[in-house]
DNA sequence: ATCATCATATATTAATGTGATATATATCAT
DNA sequence: ATGATATATATCACATTAATATATGATGAT
């Protein structure tokens, strides 16, 4: 799946600028198990706008530049429904923490502990984003799957993270004896 | 984080051929939190033999080519405890799956049961991988917290995929009435 | 007051990385 | 024997990221 896939997506569900979906996708409700960057969000809605996939409405603001608001068509309507029918591919996930915490005899027990906590907070708010949202969303089935897996999936990242907490400090302290400060 | 950082923590382990590389973030005990494809791994390893940070020997096979397998070397290991020592990135997890099912009115009910079962034998097959190493890594502290870590979040979202499978047959049928085939 | 930083908003580009493919050989099942 | 699968390295078009440029207003620090 592409970025003009994902943009589809989200466009169908609310019109919406390139700024606005990097929004979505970053810190929003989609921030979960989606991700784009600009480099390819406003490439992706330039060439799909083109194409009568999406239309444009400029909305002028004070001040702030004018913004972009994109929106699907129906011919973007039919391009989404065919490329979401399809075998999805499997999913990806990428952890730097969970890579450094493998080779935590070479942390020092400052970095270590940062990146701990780090991951922590980033947990609790994502876990806190979707709880928000669930009671607005409930009557969407899409929405409340997704929400539910994530609430599932977060809750046990942060069960497991607090649990061992306090032992690292301990496993820190000593292989960060050798470890390069 | 870059591959060429991923190989070298890799190889601190154990010394590997790009091959072996692949296979271990395919489908070995990092493929959990860690990606990479040939495209990068092999460049990277050339790269870093030029400049010290690996050496290789060439391992004779019978029939199959010759194996080239990569080890870590004094100068590799500083510049892996440089590159570990920082704060890291946020995790980045995408599924293709989630956003089918965020979007399951568009997708017909064929397309969505087998999106289901596919997801679900993964995280089994995922879930197990981490169970069969368990007991021999139980040694190492950085091994033993990445298992646990994936070992808690794949039973929630095992479960949380098993508890909602009863309801996706009525929902796929409900909502595949108007979804594309 | 003024200076830095952050938020809004679009856009571009070097660098990185993916996914597919090519090459070569061996094994195994049908 | 034919196709599929596994071992093994390598390359490349294309997609994507991370960083940066541009412009403006608001907010907060010194």
């Amino acid at each position: 799946m592409n970025v003009r896939t994902l943009c589809l997506g989200i466009l169908s569900f609310e019109e919406a600028s390139g700024y606005e979906i990097k929004k979505m996708v970053e810190d929003g409700l989609f921030s979960h198990f989606i991700d784009a960057s600009y480099g390819s969000i406003y490439p992706a809605l330039t060439q799909m706008l083109k194409e009568g996939l999406v239309s444009v409405r400029a909305e002028e603001q004070s001040g702030k530049p004018d913004k972009k608001v994109y929106a699907i068509t129906a011919e973007g309507q039919r391009a989404l429904n065919e490329a979401v029918n399809v075998e999805p591919k499997k999913d990806k996930y990428k952890s730097e923490f969970l890579f450094q915490m493998l080779l935590m005899e070479r942390v020092s027990p400052r970095h270590l502990i940062a990146a701990y906590d780090k991951q922590l907070d980033e947990l609790r708010a994502e876990f806190e984003r979707i709880g928000t949202c669930c009671d607005s969303a409930q009557e969407h089935p899409g929405t409340r799957f997704v929400n539910g897996y994530g609430h599932a999936v977060l809750s046990a990242a942060i069960a497991y993270m607090e649990e061992n907490r306090a032992g690292l400090a301990k496993a820190a302290g000593d292989s960060g004896l050798q470890a390069a400060e």
